[in-house]
DNA sequence: GCCGCGACTGTGAGCGCTCACATGCGGGAA
DNA sequence: TTCCCGCATGTGAGCGCTCACAGTCGCGGC
């Protein structure tokens, strides 16, 4: 365990090697089983005696071996996270908020990422992590593959879903899509505008889906007609693709995109174009990423705690994997609309 | 091990246990010993042998389990990775670099995120790595703070950093910030500008004191004046509230701003101003965000190769690993300069 | 004065694997 | 034929720890 250069097995030579149990009960003169009844916080330890070995452990640097306990206890205290692209915002503020989470209970993150997304890698990346010894996974893949693949799953292993829809396999902590994308609409709505576009992201992105019904559910409860729906990748590349399209519509005033990143695309877009955002078309992205703030003009976009989501997979799992039983639950956190200035009250009409 | 449902110790009824090695080696009638030898592909195995457990191996769905392996070998084939904020672009790219790396290495990867910089939580998450049992460790932690830890650490451990200034204490993978610094600046030069003005990074991280230096160096080469260095703290808030102070200065025409996103802040304020980029203001980034192209405008930047650096530094430290020693080295990854539209030739003059 | 019981401590096995070594076997050199 | 050697395989110890159980000790009750 203590790494390579402890190698040399026994080196007679006493000299470096870190300290084992056994080596804090001899000096404390103790049973290693006493050792590890204080280090256990056991109650049948007397006073005295735990503190000779509490002190024999500080005097040896000791520290126990993580592989051995994990050898033997069948628990290795480490999760693994499998995600698809880190790089990304959203991703990686989850990402965080599970790390901190673990560290806070005293278990070690892993990750293993995907590059390509369909239910074959993400069943072994599962795997991968399961055979590395984590105790549990949660599993950040929005996509209808990964669902997919939480269904093929060996049951055997605790695992959390972040955004998997609505089956009921595995325990999920979504952030309100619906909710989300209906807010964005209906602040457009309410700002006067009839017709409010939707740039949504890819199909097999269950966020997508969702943020495409709440535009549309939204749109029914007003009333008011669907134009048709436009898609883009995410990227703000696509964004600006697609806001080429929007260009050739005639009367478009509003359009509501799926991500901050798309949005940043069809600002630039529609600023090429000469057409002034907020004045002639407003726009609603969705994410808040730190720059949205800062985009020309600062977009008015929908706030996802990614780290709140993170927080509470790890709750999720920690509850499994100590309670022993696979539940099933749902937990849903709400997305916060945010006003900025790329959005305006429809001209007259 | 093998997870929480597996426990009760040998469950006679040999139902759903994972199998081990022993149960491999009854069934293909050898000694536990021989399928140890199939498994690392030991020359000593006669072809049929290897075959029947081979055979067994695949109809137990054997596994071998890693804590095991890692309890006697004293190697997990795991690696750390400390970071500071991994919610960033730079960090979350290199991050994904080692991982992929170390996949196809065989590693798997654990991550340890700072939340404050300094060098005992620097200290403190190595060593809580460590304690976890990981072979090696990189740190992404381009601060004067982290870089004092990595003298701090314990000798024992192999560690490699990103960007860790000139100090020959451990093996050291950066980006050339100096030559992207003098390239940016040069650019800003040649399109004509007299003077270019600087908005740095915080004082405490190394890679703002090296774009620092690569500017002043390219003024000084060209003979021009050297402005009043500017300090932002990295957030495109920080960007646009010392564009404040730019602004107040009388024929700024040139600024060179060390990353994207306090470039994304200046060229909000400088919009909100009623000054033109690039007509009045040209503005230079560092770092090319996936973002930056999508700016108003397009943002000339450096783009800095994160990943690259991420895959050079999992080189860099299973070399250290598999050789057990402690080399030293600097591996240096060129930045590259990408002109979009916020530059422009100074006008007249 | 003896039994029993709780508080404390020790003993040994075993987790699943690898390492060092022992053993068996067949064939070419002497 | 005999011997030796090298290939193929097996044996046993032990990695550092926890679990289950087995003491040991002192004290109150009958």
């Amino acid at each position: 365990m203590r790494g390579p250069l402890a190698r040399p097995r026994r080196p007679k030579g006493r000299g470096q090697r870190p300290a084992v149990m056994t080596d804090v009960a001899q000096l404390a003169g103790v049973s290693h089983q006493t050792v590890s009844r204080v280090l256990h916080d056991s109650p049948h330890v007397r006073r005295g005696t735990r503190e000779r070995v509490l002190k024999a452990i500080r005097q040896l640097d000791y520290r126990p071996n993580p592989v051995a306990q994990a050898l033997v206890t069948g628990r290795s205290r480490s999760l693994g996270v499998v995600s698809f692209d880190t790089t990304l915002y959203g991703p990686a503020s989850t990402l965080l908020g599970i790390e901190e989470a673990a560290h806070d209970r005293g278990y070690a993150v892993s990750i293993a990422s995907l590059r390509s997304l369909n239910r074959e890698s993400v069943v072994s990346a599962v795997q991968r992590l399961r055979d590395q010894g984590v105790d549990g996974v949660v599993v950040i893949a929005p996509q209808r593959a990964a669902v997919d693949a939480l269904l093929h799953l060996p049951p055997e292993v605790p695992v959390v879903a972040v955004e998997a829809g609505p089956d009921d396999s595995v325990p999920v902590v979504a952030v309100d899509q619906h909710a989300g994308a209906a807010a964005a609409t209906r602040h457009l709505l309410e700002l006067g505008h009839r017709h409010i576009w939707h740039i949504a992201g890819p199909q097999d992105w269950l966020e997508a889906e969702q943020r495409i019904e709440g535009w549309r559910s939204a749109l029914r409860v007003a009333g008011a007609a669907e134009p048709p729906l436009l898609r883009g990748d995410w990227s703000a590349r696509s964004g600006y693709d697609v806001g080429g399209h929007l260009l050739a519509e005639a009367g478009v005033t509003a359009v509501f995109v799926a991500n901050d990143q798309m949005a940043l695309g069809l600002l630039r877009r529609l600023h090429e174009a000469g057409r002034e955002t907020p004045g002639e078309i407003s726009v609603v992205g969705f994410d808040d990423i730190p720059e949205a703030a800062y985009f020309t003009p600062p977009l008015t976009t929908v706030r996802q705690d990614f780290a709140e989501v993170g927080r509470r997979c790890l709750h999720l799992l920690l509850g499994q994997i100590e309670s022993r039983v696979r539940s099933w639950s749902r937990v849903v956190v709400a997305p916060e609309l945010v006003v900025r200035r790329s959005t305006t009250a429809a001209r007259d009409r």
